[in-house]
DNA sequence: CCGATATTATGAGCATGGTCATATTATGGA
DNA sequence: TCCATAATATGACCATGCTCATAATATCGG
């Protein structure tokens, strides 16, 4: 039992490679599910024996690339840090995880990380775990700083702005992403500033 | 040659009709261009002589109903509106003229219009069109505000705040949208105190 | 009215993501 | 060691968005 399990990651390593060499060669749309399966020398059904879409695939890539952000980050931290400071230190450790994968890192959050996937239902899939697990993060950072449960709409924000922010990176070829950051930057202080501000009622509203 | 024409249209109008009755009884991934096609008694290779794709198609309802959005919002005016309320009529006067595509809407507008797509280049499709024209409106009222032109930072955060509008929108079931509206009052005044902020250089920037 | 040419309609066919009945292989008990 | 059973691999097959060679039709000069 041991071996073939050991077999089986092995086998998962192997198509994650493959699918990995030819998505950044290829790009997501032009790499087919039947190249990768071919290159990590497995058939065509098998991959999906591993991996339940090729969207979940590529999304497995993204988030394995994730893990080790946080860590990044507090390898980083000095102990003093601003709220703003925590938050633009994580997304940017992110960031600088996900660079190898940015050739076709668009394509493949085009269909999984639009603002509107985000209240989908069923299952959670390979999108839903990498928001997930990012929230939660972000989640534990605000608790960090005094901040006790943010509104639906706060968070919904806060995904909005984060999602701009990749959007951006995701074009941006200055050699630093110094834009990116910049952005970033921006929208963390409009987060932050929401997160402060108290609620208030609207008073230009007109809906018939 | 006018009888053509005018047959060209009509066939455009019965694909039109079929497709919405089909994307808003099916769903957009469920309703096939099969169907679509043979609903509106045309063979499915013509039904791509009238719509490059199956997402243009459905683009170009959403398009179209929109397009008499700005009218509305103009019939309402007082002509004494701020800035925030401008926008703000003139984005829940499209929404209103959306409602009825609402259940299928998330769907096209996953495909089409998550914030990854603004930057992607090649020809202005029906998402690009959808977009493009917002945009020209928006622009309109920020000049009548005497806004001149806005960074390319600020219609980016525009954009992905709008959006975050329409996610939230798509699955709003309030009987009005009350809780879309207060999102989407939420977004304008952050947007509009972007405007206004003094562009300045950001301090805690540490990336690798 | 006819025939040449341009325009449009057609549906068989293609590519590809994904499924599933079947074949293969591994496991564990006797 | 050998068999029964469970786990896994396989590739033919399906659905569907879309293409394209061909057929049908419209247009227009003579």
């Amino acid at each position: 039992m041991r071996i073939t399990a050991q077999a089986k990651q092995e086998t998962r390593r192997r198509i994650l490679v493959s699918a990995r060499k030819l998505f950044v060669k290829n790009g997501f749309d032009q790499a087919t599910t039947r190249q990768v399966a071919a290159a990590a020398g497995i058939a065509t059904g098998t991959l999906f024996n591993y991996f339940p879409s090729k969207e979940a695939l590529a999304m497995s890539l993204l988030s394995e690339a994730l893990e080790t952000a946080p860590k990044d980050h507090l390898a980083r931290r000095r102990g003093d840090e601003s709220l703003e400071e925590d938050l633009f230190g994580h997304i940017a450790a992110g960031l600088r995880r996900l660079a190898p994968f940015r050739s076709f890192a668009a394509d493949v959050l085009d269909v999984t990380m639009t603002p509107l996937a985000m209240l989908r239902d069923g299952e959670p899939d390979a999108a839903a775990r990498f928001r997930g697990r990012h929230l939660e993060v972000v989640g534990e950072l605000l608790a960090d700083h005094g901040v006790r449960t943010p509104s639906n709409v706060a968070m919904h924000l806060y995904w909005t702005l984060y999602l701009g922010v990749l959007a951006f990176w995701s074009r941006d070829g200055s050699p630093k992403q110094e834009e990116t950051l910049a952005l970033l930057d921006q929208s963390l202080r409009l987060f932050v500033g929401v997160l402060k501000e108290k609620p208030h009622a609207p008073d230009h509203r007109r809906a018939g």
